[in-house]
DNA sequence: GAATGCGAAGGCAGG
DNA sequence: CTTCGCATTC
């Protein structure tokens, strides 16, 4: 490859690969073909994602248009886009970045037609589905008792990421997953009917569009000649093949992962993507990227024995050049309160420190966990900012504003027309609703069309009549009125004409004037959206679009330093000098519902091993005695991956008493009843907390430790230990 | 048809 | 402890 040399040779490239490692390097400039990175927690993955992109156009002349990057965030995808433009130090508006949920949705606006799509087709987010999938079930007299829709829609959901549509289900004699498969088969339907997507159906109908469409696989093969993959750990299934339908004919498939990081299995990802992605792709080379540069090396050290405990992993140790750093700190508190103040106050000796605050992260395993230490951080003045959670456009007002949107765009929008045809109120009831339904369904159209045939064909009572009619005029008159206007004008507009923000107006409460707050905050967010007018469509259907597929920040503004909640699937990707992992415990973390299947555990280990490598310089740890969760007081026992830690890494900081550090139960409970963190009573020395236990009958010994006395050891058999 | 109040159910992670 | 559906009452 003469050519190829000489065009190296002629760009400067030290400054593109001067402050890379030898690994680091080898995979940015790595030729054609197949490359895995195996890139730890902390070993520069951005940077070598990045650094390659700016290679294949800086040196190898290629053009952006040619590049598709993918990522599982919007968040990564923006990161990526920012720094390549910062590299090649011009915008790079032709080269494909996004998530595998954006990209879908790119290609099915610009292929509805082919793929067998209304135009204005909208999107469904997880609670959408939910009430959609409650609807269908009833339209089938099926009861939610039996058939509940949380079930219907995690089979739904599975098979999409699966690849299999309602026909393509394996043949069974079991009566639950025929039942099941005859509500994805109606959900379908309605979908279609509706002309609405939900997440999986983005990424699966983009797919079959490829497979089935050969010009237009061929068209974008030929177009793409690089595909690069960021979080490729986490792909499931159907992401899998969407990507093969682009790099099949070329096979520069750039895919950065690390198996230690697979936290998405319950959403269909698949581990084994990565760790058979060579054998599915001969000639694939592999590079292992194993020098950290975020953590102190007790960090590294305690991370990698935690991790080490799983099985079936390709293998990766970090080390780190730089110091080992401070030991990890444990906190056993009594109580999730305890816990929570814990926290506060050592943010708050951190910030006194002089550090800002923003540089300190608490995560925690479930959301429900933040309000306690929010609650702390309020009485202790610290600002705080709230990933996750109810986001801004998962809020009741916004989606029922956001519904009017939908309909004035596509009025086939079955879950919008129920959601908001009477909302305000205007006199549709159930009555009125189910004839609807009903005629829908019979004849097989949108509840908008079989209002329009009812009314048309005189079919309703008066009152009935005279509401509906109200109604569609209302949708009607807002999009032709609107026509024309900015984007913020036609959200006022809807939000006046539709009665919305008056209705929330006149309900009292702090609730309604947040409400109020929010829906004006939506005018303010249409003003400031901003999007890619090549994109070829209109600014509303942009916004809906962006709406569905980024829910928007949590509370809080971004610009305030402030310290940072968010759970531990959402620290995914970031760091921080000082991170707080709370809530360490057996059933919360790892979670009840991991403990049964093996695959489940890992994960959460995994879960683990990411929280631990976000820290920085300092990792504290801790978990309570006691919880309250969903309003029940629950006596836990330290999580069993405590004990996975090396000792010498890690100081207890206890206030009073001593807790020892316990792992969970190798074997069944000493006595009946009898659990770690139970609470126990003994004639003498009063009532204490189960700590650890050896052995099981009579003869079995538990440690306890009581609140006057301290901690005992115990034989079962003599004690008379009465449990509470 | 709409507002109010009660009881039951859900309860993990996110695009 | 919430939230949501449902039934009762206005």
């Amino acid at each position: 490859m003469q050519a190829g040399n000489d065009i190296i040779a002629s760009v400067d490239v030290t400054p593109l690969l001067a402050d890379l490692n030898p690994a680091q390097r080898e995979a940015v400039t790595a030729g054609p073909g197949p490359l895995l990175v195996l890139a730890g927690a902390g070993s520069g993955k951005t940077r070598v994602l990045t650094h390659r992109v700016a290679w294949l156009v800086g040196v190898e002349g290629l053009s952006p248009h040619a590049i598709l990057a993918v990522t599982f965030t919007n968040k990564a995808a923006a990161e990526m886009r920012t720094r390549i433009e910062r590299m090649l130090q011009h915008p790079v508006s032709g080269m494909w970045i996004g998530t595998f949920h954006g990209l879908s949705h790119r290609l099915l606006r610009a292929h509805w037609k082919e793929a067998g799509l209304p135009q204005g087709f909208q999107i469904l987010d997880a609670e959408d589905q939910h009430r959609l999938i409650r609807r269908v079930l009833k339209g089938l007299n099926l009861d939610e008792g039996y058939w509940p829709p949380k079930q219907a829609q995690w089979f739904i959901n599975g098979h999409k990421e699966e690849g299999r549509r309602p026909q393509q289900l394996p043949p069974t004699a079991d009566p639950t997953q025929q039942q099941l498969a005859r509500v994805y088969q109606a959900y379908e339907d309605t979908c279609q009917r509706s002309g609405v997507v939900d997440f999986a159906e983005l990424l699966l109908r983009a797919y079959e569009l490829l497979r089935d469409n050969e010009p237009l696989r061929t068209h974008y093969q030929g177009r793409f000649r690089h595909v690069l993959v960021d979080e490729f750990q986490d792909t499931n299934r159907i992401q899998y093949r969407w990507l093969e339908q682009f790099a099949a004919a070329h096979g520069n498939l750039f895919v950065v992962g690390d198996d230690d990081q697979s936290i998405y299995g319950w959403r269909g990802a698949r581990v084994e993507n990565i760790l058979r992605f060579d054998r599915d792709h001969p000639g694939t080379r592999t590079i292992r990227l194993e020098q950290n540069y975020r953590s102190t090396g007790t960090i590294l050290k305690a991370a990698n024995h935690v991790i080490a405990h799983n099985s079936g992993r390709l293998g990766k140790e970090l080390w780190t050049a730089g110091a080992e750093g401070e030991p990890i700190l444990l906190y056993s508190a009594y109580t999730d309160l305890d816990e929570a103040r814990f926290v506060v106050s050592r943010i708050e000796a951190w910030v006194a420190q002089g550090h800002p605050r923003a540089s300190t992260a608490v995560l925690y395993r479930s959301n429900a966990q933040s309000r306690v230490i929010e609650e702390q951080l309020i009485q202790a003045g610290v600002p705080y900012r709230v990933y996750g959670g109810l986001r801004f456009f998962e809020r009741q007002e916004i989606k029922d504003a956001l519904a009017y949107l939908r309909l004035m765009a596509s009025r086939h929008d079955d879950p919008s027309f129920e959601r908001v045809c009477n909302q305000p109120t205007r006199g549709l009831g159930t009555k009125t609703l189910d004839t609807l339904r009903e005629h829908a369904k019979s004849g097989n159209v949108s509840l908008w069309e079989s209002a329009q045939k009812l009314l048309a064909e005189n079919q309703l009572p008066a009152r009935a009549a005279t509401a509906l009619k109200g109604f569609l005029d209302l949708i009607e008159r807002l999009a032709n009125e609107t026509k024309g206007f900015v984007l913020a004008e036609q959200v006022e507009h809807m939000l006046s004409l539709s009665g919305l923000i008056e209705h929330y107006k006149k309900e009292k409460g702090e609730k309604a004037e947040s409400r109020v707050e929010n829906l004006e905050e939506l005018i303010s967010a249409a003003r400031g959206f901003e999007h890619d007018e090549a994109d070829g469509f209109d600014p509303l259907a942009a916004f809906l679009a962006h709406a569905a597929l980024e829910a928007g920040e949590g509370e809080a503004d971004a610009w305030e330093d402030c310290v940072q909640l968010m759970s531990l699937h959402s620290a995914k990707g970031l760091e921080f000098p000082l991170v707080f992992l709370t809530g360490l415990e057996e059933g919360l973390f790892p979670h009840q519902h991991s403990l049964q299947e093996p695959g489940r555990l890992e994960e959460e280990r995994r879960l683990c091993y990411v929280g631990m490598t976000r820290a920085r310089e300092q990792l504290v740890l801790s978990h309570a005695e006691v919880r309250r969760l969903h309003g029940q007081e629950h006596y836990t026992s330290p999580s069993r991956f405590l004990g996975e830690m090396p000792d010498d890494l890690i100081q207890e900081v206890r206030a009073a008493g001593t807790v020892t550090r316990s792992t969970a139960p190798e074997s069944g409970a000493p006595a009946a009843g009898m659990r770690l963190g139970g609470r126990v009573r003994h004639e003498t020395f009063g009532e204490g907390v189960v700590l650890h236990y050896e052995g099981q009958g009579p003869q079995a010994r538990v440690q306890v430790n009581f609140e006057s006395v301290g901690t005992k050891w115990l034989v079962v058999g003599y004690a008379r230990l009465q449990t509470l």
